[in-house]
RNA sequence: GGUCCCUUCGUCUAUCGGUUAGGACGCCUGGUUUUCAACCAGGAAAGAGGGGUUCGACUCCCCUAGGGACUGCCA
């Protein structure tokens, strides 16, 4: 049975780069049948609220990446604390005196010197003594994992045959001077405890992975499979980390960008699968596979979530979309034709607001005075009757006879008077919608 | 400074020593719609640079350049 398990911390709302790792877990569990936990990593009391949380949960739910079981951190510090009870037992996790600035100091004397700023491990040769001299100035200890200086060996499912060099690391710290976990022994402690049979993260991670392995392993579990996948950077190459304010879930949501829009680019962009409209995360989790992710970071492009919404509002039906209409305007459900013919020219369901005004508002015609004379022809023409299917094409056919314009000449003028742009749907399909005392008015300038 | 990863059309990628270097999205052109969009068809478009190895290199090795990650009492 795998597990995989989602751990966002709670400081931050989910953007495109969370999401993705969240989904990659989700299909992959999905696909092998297994389970798919959401583990909140609120360590970090300072900086972590109730209230991402909610929006976390409330994102992940709308994306449809439902979980089997969550829970908090925060409620797990006992486990977490007889965890560090034991390393302590085997010498593995040691009392440090530094304060911040004391180790940034050492850092950039070390960088100074051509040398890696890796922690002297000073902690570590303490005698009782100065430790006892250390703590009567009244500092506080913060501790550290003594790392076995080898190297941890995994395959990783993305990155193949993966080697970390514990020596070039730093111990890492477990525990604040205020006696508080660091994410990374909670982190380990829950693998064990949860029996996560599959970490997957992005590559950011791996040098933790490499610590990680050697607590797990001091701790006595055994390590989950790893599978680190490369990172998303911006359409412009750069960093994805700046515009992560605009793309986090709670905006594209708002911009009316589907779901499975997002789940569809996400689980396709940077494998070798070509990015489709996926109507169901079902279809995605049963073309995943790791081997199709390759190792470059892959570009994340707004533009290109928006074309694939677009795709996807075309395939939606009045029925489908009935809610989100109504939702931007009670006008837009009045007739399910309207959505019918407005679809094709939208991005995203906002979109429809500039045709509600146009079909059922109001709207500044466009006519150019070279076209005031064929305007007048047009009021003159215009059906009397009420506007049925046919009235364009016979309101445009006398236009045609009685000008003698054709092609863009003959309908351009009246799509900007009708609509006041020179794009849009069928014309034949809109004026009926607009009805003909509106087309009226707006003809009339 | 160090460690690790990466580099094929604009973008995501296929190729696992011998191919007219393939596909998808985008783009361009044409068709259709007597208009735009949508839709359909066609087209242009790529091996970062330099050295090797080899009968033969996009593919293997080295160097250079460029990009990414890590190097936190963040996660």
């Amino acid at each position: 049975m795998v597990t995989l398990r989602f751990a966002p911390s709670p400081t931050g709302k989910l953007h495109i780069g969370n999401v993705r790792t969240a989904l990659i877990n989700y299909l992959f569990a999905s696909a092998q049948g297994g389970r798919f936990i959401l583990r909140i990593d609120d360590t970090d009391q300072a900086r972590s609220t109730q209230a991402y949380e909610a929006a976390i949960k409330e994102d992940l739910t709308w994306l449809g990446l439902n979980w089997a079981e969550s829970f908090n951190q925060s409620d797990r510090f006992d486990r977490y604390q007889a965890a560090a009870d034991r390393l302590r037992d085997m010498g593995l996790l040691y009392a440090c005196y530094e304060t911040s600035e004391e180790l940034d100091r050492k850092r950039k004397i070390a960088l100074s010197r051509g040398r890696p700023p890796v922690y002297d491990r000073a902690g570590l040769d303490l005698s009782v003594e100065a430790r006892a001299a250390l703590e009567g100035e009244g500092r506080r200890p913060h501790w550290r994992f003594k790392l076995s200086g080898g190297r941890v060996d995994w395959v990783d499912l993305v990155r193949g045959a993966q080697s970390i060099d514990t020596h070039s690391l730093s111990d890492p710290v477990l525990i604040r001077d205020d006696g508080s976990f660091l994410y990374t022994l909670p982190s380990v402690v829950d693998d064990i405890d949860y029996q996560i049979s599959h970490i997957v993260r992005g590559e950011d991670h791996v040098t933790n992975s490499g610590a990680q392995i050697e607590i797990i392993q001091a701790l006595g579990g055994t390590p989950p499979e790893m599978a680190h996948t490369s990172l998303l950077i911006g359409a412009d190459g750069a960093a994805l980390s700046k515009r992560l304010g605009s793309l986090s879930m709670d905006v594209l949501r708002e911009q009316g960008i589907e779901p499975m829009a997002i789940c569809s680019l996400l689980a396709k962009l940077g494998t070798s699968e070509n990015i489709e409209p996926r109507a169901s995360l079902g279809e995605l989790a049963a073309e995943f596979g790791f081997d199709k992710f390759g190792r470059a970071p892959a570009r994340f492009d707004e533009a290109e979530l928006k074309r694939l919404n677009a795709a996807f509002i075309r395939e939606k039906s009045f029925a489908d979309m009935q809610m989100d209409l109504a939702a931007i305007d009670q006008r837009a459900v009045q007739d399910p034709a309207f959505w019918e013919t407005v679809k094709a020219n939208c991005e995203t369901v906002q979109d429809i607001r500039p045709w509600i005004e146009i079909v059922y508002g109001v709207i500044a015609p466009v006519i150019a005075e070279e076209d005031r004379a064929y305007i007048e022809d047009a009021i003159a023409l215009l059906p009397e009757l009420e506007f049925g299917d046919g009235a364009w094409r016979a309101w445009t056919a006398a236009l045609k006879e009685k000008t003698g314009r054709k092609g863009k000449a003959l309908f351009m003028p009246l799509r900007k008077a009708l609509t006041g742009l020179g794009y849009g749907p069928d014309m034949s399909a809109l004026l009926p919608l607009m009805g003909r005392e509106r087309a009226k008015t707006r003809l009339d300038g």
